[in-house]
This record gives structure tokens, C-alpha cells and sequence, in this order.
RNA sequence: GGCGUGGUGGCAGAGUGGUCAUGCAGCGGCCUGCAAAGCCGUGUACGCCGGUUCGAUUCCGACCCACGCCU
């Protein structure tokens, strides 16, 4: 397949862009400007677009706008399904491949930390979630409570169970799970396999950039405007067609997402829809909380100073300027 | 005007003569296959003035405010 011409001499690294940020931020204004400005194509970092039906409440790009800007990683899962942090890794690589293949410059966009963490970091090889181990340790839970299987964690991986809390249930969880499917501590696996997984993006002359709303005030006003859109879009008859379907359930990653716990839990005749509006106006906030802290950790981190992280204030009128004036910077090696 | 009830941190809401409610929100943080998830941390609040007391948010009095009833 590879042209013998290019066999001769290393391949030329291509460069990636990273475009992060709290939710309400303004990401996808700034990814179709800078589709507008680079032959580029778009990589969504997102754990809620992946899912079909989900549009709405994610403010998921259009038909129309997809149609213009090729997205990868959005509409691949059904809301039943789960998505995970690896198969995202995956991919994620694959799509960048796709994208340089077409000579063009990937822009990974998006507000899920983990996964940009995942990509930035590398991940351990692990094994991938197993449904029948975690029912069997709920239920074991359901049985002992949750300080049990902390204890039992203590005994067959005591540097995991020290570094998790007793209340979380999540990571005990899932450490216990790595431990019953493999016979081995997820803390050792993680040692012995951390080094042997490049992080995915090394190779990748890359630029980071932030979304950033520096007044926390300002970002709640737009993410109650944004929420409100939302309502007026139609977010509740979405959610309710989601119910619709009978074959979904509050429990499943997908309809935890931010907004849609909430609506549905209104559905559900829980509480009003004003409640369910505001709940999910709090949840949206804290998710943007939390997406700031990890990226003033990321600023703070190694990762950061390697092609730069570049905070762009995205209230100010020259946002999209600065933000291709910083792409521009790398992405010379493309051809327009 | 009289009588009654009540005024507790941004909100809700317990309580006590002597380090402590609690929940929610907010804020800070953690984060290795559910991550828009899960978890941790974080507040000299007791309407005002005076009195009693070794010590008052808690007891007493006046005052202010709110609500209700009465005239």
C-alpha cells in the first residue's frame, strides 16, 4: 500500500489539535471556525455524542453542520449500549489515522477529561468493563454494603483499596472486577502496563487549546441560557421518546447524562418540570466544575508545556482569531 | 391598638445554658475502560438592644420585622 517513495524516509508527523473546555464555552463555534480555516476534519471527545437519539440535550451539531465538516465519533452507539474510555482511545486513534490518510488536520473537540486524559496519558492495558462481574459484585454489595468489598479489596490489592475511598463505590467496584478477571491486582497491572502503552497522541506534533469563560458568573448565565434553548428545542420530547422506547432505563450511562437524569426523573412523575429544570441547571454546573478542574490540572501538568496549552477567552471578540493564529503554528505540515 | 406564633449560615431545616446538627446550593480537589459518571474536602449562622449568669443562639425584658386572629 505504501507508496515505495515513501518507504525511503520517515513520514513526516502529522499534527493534531486539541480543543477543550467546560460545557457552554463555546467549543463548537470555535471547531467550525477553524474547519473554516484549515482543511480539517472534526473528532468529537465526547461521551454523550456518541449516542444516536441524543441530540438535543447534547447540543449535538446538526445534520446540516455534519454534512459541511466531517465529524468522527458522534451518532456510533445506541443509547442502551455503553461506551468506555478505551474503546474511545481506540477510536479516537483511528479516526486521527483516517483523517491524516485524507491529508487533512484532525481536530479533536470536546468536553469529556477523562477520554482527552486517556489520549494525552496513555491507558493501562486493562481489561475492558465485564457486565456479568459487575452485577455479581452489586449484588454482593446489595448483600454486605459497600465497606465489605473495600475490605475484601484491601486484602488482594491493598495499594488500590489505600488510594480508594471507602464510599466510592465506582472504583471499588471496578478494581475488584479487574482483580476477578485477570487473578491480578489492578494496581500491579497498571505498573507493569503503563510503560508498554505509549500515550496515543506522542507521536503527534499537537496544540492544545481551552474554551475558557473566565468569569465563573458568565459561564453559568450561558449554561442556563444554553439550557433553556434546550427546553425550547424540544429537550423534554426527546427525553420522553427516549422512555418511549421501554427499553431504556435511568440507570444506563447514557441517560445519566446531565439533563437527561433530570428530565427523566420528571417524566417519571418525580418531581415538576421547573424542579427538573433547575436540577438539571445545577448539574450542569458541576459538570463544568469539574471539567475546570482537570484542566487546570492538565495546565498544570507536563503535557502542557509539550506543544503548549493555550487558555483563549472566549468572550473576547478575537477568540477565533487567536485560536487559528495558534493552529496556524502547527499546522503548516498540511497541504491546503 | 390588643393577643398569639415565629425570626438560625445563600436556601431548607433541627437543636442546646458551656468544642458538633444535617441536607441542598456554592467553592476547592480527586480521577487509568460507566466519566455529562463516581467520590472527597469546605461555613465562629443564630433579628436588634439590654439584663440574669462564671458563660448565652438557648433564660428574662424592651424594641424591630413577618404571619395569623381580634378590636
Amino acid at each position: 500500500m505504501t507508496p515505495a517513495s515513501d518507504r525511503v524516509r520517515p513520514p513526516v508527523a502529522l499534527p493534531v489539535v486539541l480543543l477543550m473546555g467546560p460545557t457552554g464555552a463555546g467549543k463548537t463555534r470555535l471547531s467550525f471556525e477553524l474547519a473554516a480555516n484549515f482543511p480539517a476534519q472534526i473528532v468529537s471527545v465526547d461521551s454523550a455524542l456518541v449516542y444516536r437519539g441524543m441530540d438535543v440535550g447534547t447540543a449535538k451539531p446538526t445534520l446540516a453542520e455534519r454534512a459541511r465538516v466531517v465529524h468522527h465519533l458522534v451518532d456510533i452507539r445506541d443509547p442502551a449500549e455503553s461506551y468506555s474510555a478505551g474503546q474511545f482511545v481506540r477510536d479516537a486513534q483511528a479516526a486521527i489515522q483516517s483523517v491524516h490518510a485524507a491529508g487533512q488536520l484532525p481536530v479533536l473537540v470536546g468536553g469529556t477529561m477523562l477520554y482527552f486524559h486517556s489520549l494525552l496519558h496513555g491507558l493501562a492495558r486493562l481489561p475492558e468493563g465485564d457486565a456479568a462481574i459487575r452485577a455479581e459484585i452489586d449484588e454482593q454489595a446489595a448483600r454486605s454494603g459497600w465497606p465489605a468489598l473495600h475490605a475484601e479489596l484491601a486484602r488482594v490489592d491493598p495499594r488500590a483499596a489505600a488510594r480508594i475511598h471507602p464510599n466510592d463505590p465506582q472504583r471499588i467496584q471496578r478494581a475488584l472486577e479487574v482483580y476477578r478477571s485477570t487473578g491480578s491486582p489492578l494496581s500491579s497491572l497498571q505498573d507493569s502496563t503503563q510503560e508498554a502503552e505509549r500515550a496515543p497522541l506522542a507521536s503527534y506534533p499537537r496544540v492544545l487549546l481551552v474554551a475558557d469563560i473566565p468569569e465563573r458568573a458568565q459561564l453559568h448565565a450561558r449554561i442556563e441560557q444554553r439550557l433553556d434553548t434546550m427546553m425550547r428545542e424540544g429537550f423534554v420530547d426527546e427525553v420522553r421518546a427516549l422512555r418511549a422506547r421501554g427499553d431504556l432505563h435511568a440507570e444506563l450511562p447514557a441517560l445519566r447524562a446531565v439533563g437527561y437524569r433530570q428530565l427523566w426523573g420528571h417524566l417519571e412523575g418525580l418531581y415538576s418540570l421547573e424542579e427538573g429544570r433547575e436540577r438539571a441547571l445545577t448539574a450542569t454546573r458541576q459538570l463544568a466544575k469539574r471539567q475546570m478542574t482537570w484542566l487546570r490540572a492538565l495546565s498544570r501538568s507536563p503535557v502542557a508545556t509539550q506543544g503548549g496549552l493555550h487558555w483563549i477567552d472566549a468572550t473576547r471578540a478575537d477568540a477565533m482569531q487567536r485560536a487559528v493564529g495558534i493552529v496556524r503554528t502547527v499546522a503548516g505540515t498540511i497541504s491546503s
